[in-house]
DNA sequence: AAGCTGCGCAACCGCTTAGTA
DNA sequence: CTACTAAGCGGTTGCGCAGCT
């Protein structure tokens, strides 16, 4: 806003208008008779002939303004400097704090969907909200501050959970676009498309939506100083491509690796749905079904759901849209100078190059939400996987790993399965194995990072909250803690506090030092759900993971210390998503 | 005072979606 | 059903300004 057009040029054409070498010949080569168009910063004089045009002929037909009006700017141009600049009604100046809060609600609901998040400020322009959040993420990051308040986080879970037992999907679909006014979280349409159809069965599709409430609260609550944190942004194209590209090789192997994805979708999502009192269609064989949790998160959609605009389920490699949250991997990225490619990359690709075996229920989850969430899925999913089919399993669960994590645990079991499932093809075989050499660089003395996440912020909530955590953990930041959020939960020893205490905003400030609530893994861990949930958490689990979990509660602080807390997560990650189930 | 750096905004670019012939 | 066009959307870039050295 500061920043001036040429004012100093008012009312004529500069030279740079006729000479700037923004004049944009490409541009101006078609549709205009080789007449070339401006680009760059706009003129009072060039926005009185837009006004005026507009005022004469109304909004649209923009390629005709510059035909009928003189102008030398493509349509596009125009619309654009109509929109953000010119258009009545138009609020100028600094966001107030209650638009910025509602920005911030509505990010963690929609992700990056500006133009909708637009809808819900009157006078504000997309452009505008998208700037403004960019610089938010850039303070915060810079701060060492959580993108999403507790609250935000919290009231995102509490409305999502509402929505599910209020009657599952389709009212939480019904309300979306109301959800802004009631405070509760919307639901990208885009989830619900998919599901409608696909049934029960979608093929895992992430088309990535943005940040999903669901995702977002996934990382708010996941990752608690950088909840919510923008991963540098890269081209969703340009990772498009290079995501398929990465994994075209490996797409056969997709299915080797993941041969039981079909058969495994289908159980984790109705076991996931029916524990959580989600409406589940068929269960053909409930004692079959793989105890996966997380489905807590994404039954609720408003959860884990990102929302995106359109997103329709399609089969084999599909673009990812990530939403800013959905890169709870990225945040390690955000965070840290350590190069997030692999990482971001091995998710990504992952998420948009998802195994073939493709039935996965993409929206339920909306893997769109989140590309962490998506590879999260993944894997529990080959973990789910393996342990249906033992015969399957190698014993080669050498890496450093979450195994190393739960030594001596029940989950040995699982995670030498994970390994087996991991590598070489899983998705996150990649990802999971590479985040974490990526997040370990990050050390503790915070080298690695731009601007190391304050220490006590990190200690003093993470360790309250895990036993589990050590040094090594802080030096784990947010990136690792996303991934590891949705993993731990099995594991955590949380210090829970009542949830509706926790959550009390006048006690927030006393709780925070005690629970991390921001995290899922923390909430899930701690007495959020209550006994009932607890156990419907176990009954996902399994035995041997709910064992596990009390055992790393339990734990032996020091065994995931040469990898870093994270490590231990992804081996006994349940299935975060795999609500596909909810269609009508 | 000059140079440097970072920040924030405006505009552009490329892609997707919707509408129409 | 396909092709084309317009519009919309989100990510990225460029530039001016402010603050700092």
């Amino acid at each position: 806003m500061s920043r001036t057009t040429n004012e100093s040029e008012d009312g004529v054409l500069s030279k740079d208008q006729i000479d700037s070498p923004l004049m944009d010949e490409s541009n101006g080569g078609s549709g205009n008779g080789g007449m070339v168009l401006k680009k760059g910063p706009w003129t009072s004089a060039e926005d009185a002939i837009l006004v005026e045009y507009v005022k004469k002929h109304g909004e649209g037909n923009w390629n005709a303004v510059q035909k009928h009006s003189g102008l030398f700017r493509c349509g596009k141009s125009c619309r654009l400097r109509w929109a953000n600049h010119l258009r009545p009604n138009l609020k100028k100046g600094a966001f107030t704090p209650e638009e910025e809060r509602l920005i911030v609600e509505l990010h963690a609901k929609m992700g990056n969907k500006w133009a909708r998040m637009a809808a819900h400020l009157p006078g504000r322009t997309d452009n505008e909200i998208k700037n403004y959040w960019n610089t938010r993420i850039k303070r915060r990051q810079r701060a060492g501050l959580p993108l999403y308040p507790p609250e935000v986080c919290l009231q995102a879970f509490q409305e999502s959970q509402q929505g599910q037992s209020s009657g599952g999907i389709n009212d939480v679909d019904r309300v979306q676009h109301d959800s802004m006014q009631a405070n509760s979280f919307e639901i990208p349409d885009v989830v619900f498309d998919s599901l409608k159809g696909n049934g029960c069965v979608l093929p895992y599709v992430p088309d990535l939506p943005d940040i999903s409430p669901g995702g977002m609260l996934m990382k708010g609550l996941g990752s608690a100083p950088y909840c919510g944190f923008m991963p540098p942004t890269m081209h969703r194209q340009k990772r498009l491509r290079e995501s398929t590209a990465l994994f075209s090789t490996s797409g056969g192997s997709f299915k080797k690796g993941f041969p039981q994805f079909d058969q495994f979708q289908n159980d984790t999502c109705d076991k996931v749905a029916r524990t959580f009192g989600l409406p589940f269609p068929h269960d053909p064989d409930p004692t079959t079904r793989s105890p996966l949790s997380f489905g807590v998160i994404q039954g609720s959609h408003s959860l884990s759901n990102g929302n995106s605009s359109a997103s329709k389920p399609t089969s084999g490699a599909v673009k990812l849209e990530l939403p800013s949250l959905q890169y709870p991997e990225t945040d390690l990225g955000s965070w840290s100078t350590s190069p997030p490619p692999p990482l971001l990359e091995a998710i990504d690709a992952f998420i948009q190059s998802p195994p073939q075996v493709g039935t996965f229920e993409p929206d339920c989850t909306s893997p769109r939400n989140s590309g962490l969430l998506d590879a999260l899925l993944h894997e529990a999913k080959a973990l789910s996987s393996a342990k249906n089919h033992p015969c399957e399993k190698s014993s080669n669960s050498s890496s450093v790993t979450p195994g190393d994590v739960a030594k001596g645990s029940n989950l040995n079991i699982c995670e030498a399965e994970w390994e087996e499932n991991r590598d070489p093809i899983s998705p996150l075989g990649h990802s999971a194995t590479s985040l974490f050499s990526e997040c370990t660089p990050i050390s503790a003395s915070g080298s690695s990072l731009d601007e190391p996440p304050p220490a006590e912020t990190f200690t003093g909530e993470y360790l309250n909250l895990f036993d589990l955590e050590t040094n090594e953990d802080k030096s784990c930041p947010a990136s690792c803690y996303d991934l590891c959020c949705l993993t731990v939960l099995p594991g955590c020893n949380v210090k829970s506090e009542p949830v509706d205490q926790a959550w009390a905003p006048d006690k927030e400030k006393e709780i925070v030092p005690l629970m991390d609530y921001t995290r899922p893994d923390a909430i899930l861990a701690s007495e959020w759900f209550g006994n009932g949930m607890h156990e419907s958490i176990a009954s996902l689990l399994g035995d041997d993971l709910a064992a596990e979990c009390k055992h790393l509660a339990s734990g032996n602080p020091t065994s995931n210390q040469g990898l870093g807390f994270s490590s231990c997560p992804w081996n006994t990650m349940p299935p975060v998503c795999q609500m596909s189930a909810q269609h009508p």
